[in-house]
DNA sequence: ATACCTGCAAACAATTTGCGCTACT
DNA sequence: AGTAGCGCAAATTGTTTGCAGGTAT
């Protein structure tokens, strides 16, 4: 689904310095088709530099997530998840068996967002949405 | 929005045990008509009964929300928040400004997000939206 | 050179839990 | 009477932060 994108150069286009664990963090997230916690994340990184610290990945996250490098979610199970920001949007469904996410776009949805914000007198900044379901065929 | 329920009826329905201090945070719930979070229930039932530990609060919350009797809600601001369990579902939006919340209902939105699990392959059995707004006409 | 970054450990905030005592049923 | 619930304080979990030393620009 991501389509590679390169955070380093985001990074010096925003004027971030870029640091030796900088860059490692953001090589696992571009290289993660998945939604890792900040557990995971630092699990992977340390997989390449055994010294990074769990603060450190807290620091970069939240400073790529500021930069909208990042966003972030919450599934519901207490913990941050995180994936690089494509410019692409799209939603999220949890298989709540398995725990996969499937990541989805559907446009008549977000158009239905829009009118429903309105009809209530809003204009919609952002939304949040996760459906949760189960597999219909279970044999796959 | 909420049509009063009788929680204490619930609980000896569901074979719970009732105690003062249920007693008394079913009735805060049951009075509150917004979507208070652990510590403002703990604040409204030690208004009633000043000894009621936020211990038991947070246990109470848990069992009604276990029984079906209590709904949770995270609205990204960290904490979890409380609103007794209707039978009529509704969906929440978030005016950014102010923090109040708005309940609706929109019986197309529940359809088309069943139609979208099915077509991803499966059963809808939950689903979680917030919509993030600000408010069109300012001088409401 | 210097301001920013890192690792470490301590601090925090929300929530849970062990324990001895109390209160429903 | 006996089990389940309560209050309190300590423990847990996810996350943030102060500080002393290191590093990118």
């Amino acid at each position: 689904m991501s389509r590679k994108i390169d955070i380093e150069a985001i990074c010096a286009e925003k004027g971030l310095r870029i640091t030796e664990q900088r860059r490692i963090i953001a090589k696992v997230l571009s290289e993660s088709d998945d939604h890792p916690d900040v557990e995971m994340l630092h699990e992977r990184a340390s997989a390449i530099d055994a010294n990074i610290s769990i603060a450190t990945v807290y620091r970069t996250v939240r400073l790529f997530e500021e930069a909208g490098i990042l966003e972030r979610h919450e599934f519901g199970d207490g913990r941050s998840r995180y994936e690089a920001a494509s410019d692409a949007h799209h939603d999220h469904l949890i298989d709540v068996e398995s725990g996969e996410v499937v990541e989805f776009v559907d446009d008549e949805l977000e158009e239905l967002q829009r009118r429903i914000a309105e009809k209530l007198g809003y204009r919609l900044v952002d939304h949040r949405m996760e459906l949760y379901g189960v597999a219909l065929n279970r044999d796959k």
